[in-house]
DNA sequence: TACTAAACAATCGTGTACGATTTAAATGGA
DNA sequence: TCCATTTAAATCGTACACGATTGTTTAGTA
């Protein structure tokens, strides 16, 4: 508890100590609740053969295909170089095929095989299973998904704002 | 879009398909949330040396050591699987020390070193640092921050239900 | 006391994540 | 047209993350 003059020079509101903590327990949370989702997927996604992030990624091209791996990343907010292995292993699995754009080399098209295609009757049951696990009421969850949304919406612009300083 | 009766079988509520759809989306905004944070962290901590994970660890230590590896896998909800390699990370650092407990030869205990103390004053500044980034205000946040406590605590029991359950 | 069961950390295999670099293709001036 | 620049995806190295298994130590019980 040394008083010191460090957080002096930052334009931080009086009640500084109480806020940060506060962030930190909040950042802490979300690391937490992302882990715990992820684990309350599995036995929901184990019968699909997916993982969670393969899962969304699925979700992503049933609802536009083909995309561009870069389409894809943007979506989700992932790089290529987390996505192409990814993609290889749906490809490998027979969900997806991947192939340069003829319009444009540089681009590869990712789409759902019909195997892919009928892996989404099958994960239409996941969100019903999934909402069984979900701790809160539906305004309540209402409400959570608002404040998230403007936060990861607040934090996208941050963390773009630091890219272009690098 | 086949009416079909799969989700009639489950004990669903009347307005499911919407419902459903929301939390596949508050889903994947927490997903998204716990990304964008630990990247917003990375210019924060790489000064220190720290990943993400590894100043969570820290912060465990900080409050409380000696530690055993159980106790902080318990803090961070993390397993020995992810937390050994850390571990090892931070005393290959020099941050922390890992000692056989020797009134019990199964635990493991571990300690930040003079060197990880002293680290503790370089991240006082981080918290305010990080504050800046969030994008909402003081109030939301608490609101935010309630709300997501409530949320991790009801999924660690599901998650703990689907653990005695297998 | 012997012997099984439980607890604990480590290890192995697989799958994200991402910064930095590389390769190839397209684009936009001089 | 030529060439520097930009864009797109892949690759490399490092670091989580976890299920399943292993090896060791302790605890519980017949």
């Amino acid at each position: 508890m040394t008083t010191e003059t460090t957080t002096k020079s930052k334009q931080a509101p009086a009640q500084f100590a109480g806020v940060a903590k506060l962030d930190q327990q909040l950042c802490f949370a979300l690391y937490s609740a992302s882990g715990l989702m992820t684990r309350l997927y599995r036995p929901l996604l184990d019968p699909l053969g997916l993982t969670y992030p393969q899962y969304l990624a699925m979700l992503a091209l049933w609802e536009r295909a083909p995309s561009t791996v870069g389409e894809l990343g943007e979506a989700l907010g992932l790089d290529s170089a987390t996505l192409t292995p990814l993609l290889k292993r749906l490809e490998a699995g027979g969900l997806v095929t991947r192939r340069r754009d003829p319009a444009d080399e540089r681009r590869v098209l990712v789409e759902p095989t019909a195997k892919g295609q009928a892996l989404r009757e099958q994960a239409k049951s996941v969100p019903a299973a999934m909402l069984c696990n979900l701790p809160l009421d539906a305004d309540e969850l209402k409400s959570l998904h608002r404040t998230l949304t403007r936060f990861v919406s607040g934090l996208r612009k941050a963390d773009a704002g630091a890219a272009n300083r690098s």
